[in-house]
DNA sequence: GTTGAGCGTT
């Protein structure tokens, strides 16, 4: 199974793809999303990226910290959209 | 040409 999680403090600069290779160093990302201005298309600054239920735990402590242009990424369980 | 805690789009 996967399970989503939730990045933020990303530098505007990241896009999905970026976080996917940045994320992939830890283990495989299923998928990563990074959410845009629905109006400029800028980034927001954080995103989500699905990977393994299993692996959850190591891209938490991973990517939680780790240095990216300059900023330090924010990791934590995604919440759901509905519920 | 900017900004900085947060929880999403088709």
């Amino acid at each position: 199974m996967t399970k989503t999680l939730y990045v933020g403090n990303l530098p505007w600069k990241i896009r999905s793809e970026q976080l996917q290779e940045i994320a992939s160093e830890f283990g495989e990302v299923i998928g990563a999303r990074v959410i845009l201005e629905k109006s400029t298309g800028r980034s927001r600054g954080y995103g989500f990226i699905e990977v393994r239920d299993e692996d959850a735990e190591k891209f938490m402590t991973g990517l939680n910290g780790k240095e990216v242009e300059g900023r330090q990424l924010v990791v934590s369980e995604a919440r759901e959209r509905n519920g």
